[in-house]
RNA sequence: CGGGAAAUAGCACAGCUUGGUAGUGCACCUGUUUUGGGAACAGGGGGUCGCAGGUUCAAAUCCUGUUUUCCCGACCA
């Protein structure tokens, strides 16, 4: 990269790496604070990523057969307590409201933190046969949870996410749906993020209040600390019993459903943030950045120039890019560094020294590499550019993910590799609850996902000694 | 929810110890000259000092409470 003037605003990650965050997340403008503890207010620019990847996913949700719906944004105190797992995971974090007008309420109502419940009192009422399964039901809303620590994006007080509700004929469909959605999301790390997740199922202690199984993507952060970016859950039929989900089988007889719910956050900005920010601010891969190109005229007042960058313009949107030109009076330099703190992948410089060649100057975000490229060449080679940068993106944050990944034999080694690199942490487990707590009490770390790949590294668990039965990858986590 | 720090113009901060007319830089507005890595000069606008009480003739300043933010722990997407 050339010597690009660092910008002051932004504290070095080295110096301060979560300072670095908050100061990226504010002058990148993506939100700022209300005046209530985790309430944050999504400016349109971070507003405009989430769209990206609303449209992302709603697509591959609909090309899977689900369905939008919406539900309530109350629920009724006697509705939520009805599965007793759900209530004890979710109670100590409910936002409730009391008071209607001017009376008092005699039955609370509850925020929703996740909507398990609202779905399954609805689809208690309108399932009787398996001819009404499966239900494939998505929503796009927000939540509520009363967080005691809030982060920007990373932990909220009110987040937004999706939530995919599914009831199932039989227990092999919700099996295969929750592995399925895993996948769009793990796809949507690889294609849209250019984050690769890590995919595996979470323990007994780490998995949702309610579920049979939880299923999760992992995505591994620069400071060495995982952030859980979604899960998917199979719950069995354990809503169904506690709602009264059943339907008439092909054998005449009444079943419970088999049920799914899967989701992933606002939170995925702040993966994106994260794992490709740097010094200068944010990154953004080019398939989810609101503004993929921008347009910087250079000596705007010579002849030709704005004619010539508005030209550029619209052979690029007629590609179908996303294009911004910034002919406001600030000097280049300024625009350079505003584009770059705002992470826009492809910057070209449309200047009467290029010009007289039929040439323009681009600059990549990802690594600051300048090119010229002919005028002709444009529709050619920005669309390429665009998809180089995102390979390349991927494959730094992937060779991150794999040097950061790292086998433990022994409890002293793990113990060692989680205080001098960070990272996962890859050991073998005895699957007893009491090794989770005992590394966490000791480490700090929990288990992040019992990996799909489980070939093994070891007989026993390093911590008790006993037959390891999974393998694991642990990692202190946000 | 415990322990620490902070809150004064959009942003970064000074002023507080020792109470007495609210300041600086950047940003913003106007004009001129500029424009290939955060331009220069001149002029100008903007703040009930987080909020609520208290002490006082007088509070940004002293006292009490409260809210929010940041950091470190405990709890969670």
């Amino acid at each position: 990269m050339a010597d690009i003037k660092k910008n002051e605003a932004i504290t070095a990650q080295e110096v301060d790496f979560a300072q670095w965050y908050t100061d990226v997340c504010r002058k990148a403008e993506l939100m700022d604070y209300s005046s209530i503890k985790g309430f944050i207010i999504y400016r349109p620019y971070g507003y405009a990523i989430w769209e990206q990847i609303q449209n992302y996913l709603d697509k591959k949700f609909k090309e899977t057969g689900h369905e939008n719906v919406y539900m309530p944004m109350l629920i009724s105190s006697s509705l939520f307590q009805k599965e007793k797992d759900h209530v004890e995971g979710f109670a100590p974090e409910c936002a409730i409201v009391t008071k209607g007008g001017n009376n008092i309420l005699d039955d609370e109502l509850i925020i929703r933190p996740t909507s398990e419940t609202l779905f399954c009192e609805h689809y208690a009422k309108i399932v009787s046969s398996y001819r009404d399964l499966p239900k494939k039901y998505n929503q796009w809303c927000s939540v509520v949870r009363w967080e005691k620590t809030t982060r920007p994006f990373l932990r909220g007080s009110e987040f937004l996410w999706q939530e995919g509700h599914t009831i199932h004929e039989t227990e092999l469909e919700a099996r295969t749906e929750v592995l399925d959605m895993l996948e769009v999301y793990n796809r949507m790390g690889r294609d849209l993020l250019a984050i690769p997740f890590t995919t595996g199922q979470k323990t007994e202690k780490e998995k949702f209040a309610g579920a049979k199984e939880t299923y999760t993507i992992e995505a591994l952060m620069p400071d060495g600390k995982a952030l859980q970016s979604g899960t998917t859950h199979n719950f069995g039929t354990g809503f169904a019993e506690a709602f009264n989900i059943r339907f008439l089988g092909r054998d005449n007889l009444l079943h419970p459903v088999h049920q799914t719910s899967w989701g992933v956050s606002t939170r995925l900005l702040g993966a994106i943030i994260m794992v490709h920010g740097d010094d200068n601010g944010l990154v953004l891969p080019p398939y989810v950045a609101p503004t993929q190109v921008v347009i910087i005229p250079i000596q705007m007042q010579k002849e030709g120039v704005l004619n010539k960058a508005r030209e550029i313009e619209k052979r690029l949107i007629t590609l179908g890019l996303r294009v911004k030109i910034d002919d406001s009076d600030h000097s280049p330099g300024w625009k350079f560094s505003e584009y770059e703190m705002k992470g826009v992948p492809l910057r070209i410089e449309v200047g009467p020294r290029d010009l007289a060649q039929d040439l323009v100057t681009v600059g990549k975000r990802n690594d600051g590499k300048k090119l010229q490229v002919k005028l002709e060449d444009l529709e050619k080679t920005i669309p390429t550019l665009l998809n180089t940068i995102h390979d390349e993106m991927y494959k730094k944050a992937l060779t991150y993910l794999l040097s950061h990944t790292t086998e433990a034999h022994s409890y002293d080694e793990f113990k060692e590799i989680l205080e001098t690199k960070g990272g996962y942490v890859k050991m073998m487990w005895c699957g007893d609850e009491a090794c989770e707590n005992k590394i966490k009490q000791d480490t700090n770390a929990t288990s992040r996902c019992m990996p799909f790949n489980q070939e093994p590294i070891g007989d026993v668990c390093p911590v008790c000694g006993k037959k390891a039965k999974k393998v694991v990858l642990f990692a202190k986590a946000y």
